[in-house]
DNA sequence: ACCTGAACACCGTTCAAGT
DNA sequence: ACCTGAACACCGTTCAAGT
């Protein structure tokens, strides 16, 4: 429908209109026929420009890893901190669902979480822990992050469920605890659930300033 | 190639031969005429028993998530019991990649750790956790499992890295820490970070028992 | 009820030919 | 160097026709 301004294809050009092509309309429709039409040219010139549809798609994600995965630093204790980064992180992903679709696709997700080591890296540092066990806790966080994103996605795009959470934790099923049937029954709230889980870990792994008064948590690494 | 004994083509005979060449070949490999011919018959008569593709890829899920989801109890302290649930579904998970590929696709990763809830949830009661507070905690283990696993198979899929955390922590960025540079240069072991997540989490989230008498040298893996 | 081939409207990719 | 149309080898799906 949309022909661009004509004169001089230019790489950038192809990847402009596929970028546009898959936010507008999903990564299915990006098809080189489609894009050849959207870019009013012949099929075979985005041959020349950019190679085949696998490299097209290759530069499409790159660019998207590298935009979404710019990362600014927050204020606050380290636990804020890290929470405040994967939220971030969360955000962004959540914010370009179609390009992200791609970059799932891909296996690159975790890539884009790269810049963001280094502000857990930080952290890390700034609450004492070194060596080993800073690298599995940004790992761990790095994890979690990204493979809480991924699952939200996953039950996004899921059909109807057959039991189904809401038909498994009937009335009847829930025996002696009915607060958590009707708790399991209904939807998640997936932001509140990513927050807890990431302070869960972050608790866990990073040693806890001494704070409270009451009993001594281990300050050692 | 193979063609199948002729004679009264049934619905289960397509499914069969659909997940056959998944296992073998990939997902991609499953297309409506190569089936046929791996049938013996004529693509259109798929069509009849089984409708088009999206249905018998649904079909084929269906029943993938179905044997998957089987869960058996283990032994052991509630900690270690959800740590072995954990394991088990990774396992399964991680030995069928093809089938699961489709799983994941269709967005039922998460459909298939349904049984394992009610396994959680008698931890949770094990522990003395209640209400939605158990509910918060099936859930959080829950999204960190499946989470997990989309993250290993995010990985795998990827293509060469492009900083790639070997170069990115390489000795000069390491700073003050070549340890930990060492240490993030070197490839994840993921069954280690996945058991050392969940137990993380598990800790965070379930009320620890007394246990040791002295004192709780705890976070030591 | 079950199976068929022909046909339709799509794909991605190649290639010889143009300027 | 850049762009083109024609052609190839695939797709999933529909449909009228067979038994």
């Amino acid at each position: 429908m949309t022909i661009e301004a004509r004169g001089a294809l230019s790489r950038e050009a192809v990847l402009e209109a596929a970028a546009r092509l898959v936010k507008e309309h999903g990564p299915d429709a990006l098809t080189m026929r489609r894009l050849a039409a959207e870019l009013g040219t012949a099929v075979t010139s985005i041959y020349w420009h950019v190679g085949g549809r696998e490299a097209l798609l290759d530069a499409l994600v790159e660019r998207t890893v590298a935009e979404l995965g710019e990362i600014r630093p927050c204020a606050g204790t380290p636990e804020q901190r890290v929470v405040g980064v994967a939220r971030a992180l969360r955000r962004q992903l959540r914010d370009h669902p179609h390009l992200v679709a791609l970059v799932h696709e891909r296996g690159l997700t975790e890539r884009m979480f790269l810049p963001a080591q280094q502000v857990l890296v930080c952290e890390a540092h700034a609450a004492g822990l070194r060596g080993a066990r800073a690298a599995e806790f940004v790992r761990a966080v790095q994890f979690q992050v990204v493979g809480h994103v991924l699952v939200e996605r996953n039950r996004e795009r899921a059909p109807v469920q057959h039991p189904g959470e809401e038909e498994l934790w009937g009335a009847e099923t829930a025996g002696a605890d009915p607060a958590l049937a009707r708790a399991l029954a209904r939807p998640v709230d997936t932001e509140r659930l990513f927050v807890t889980s990431v302070r869960a870990l972050v608790r866990s792994l990073l040693p806890q300033p001494p704070a409270m008064p009451t009993r001594p948590a281990d300050a050692a690494g």
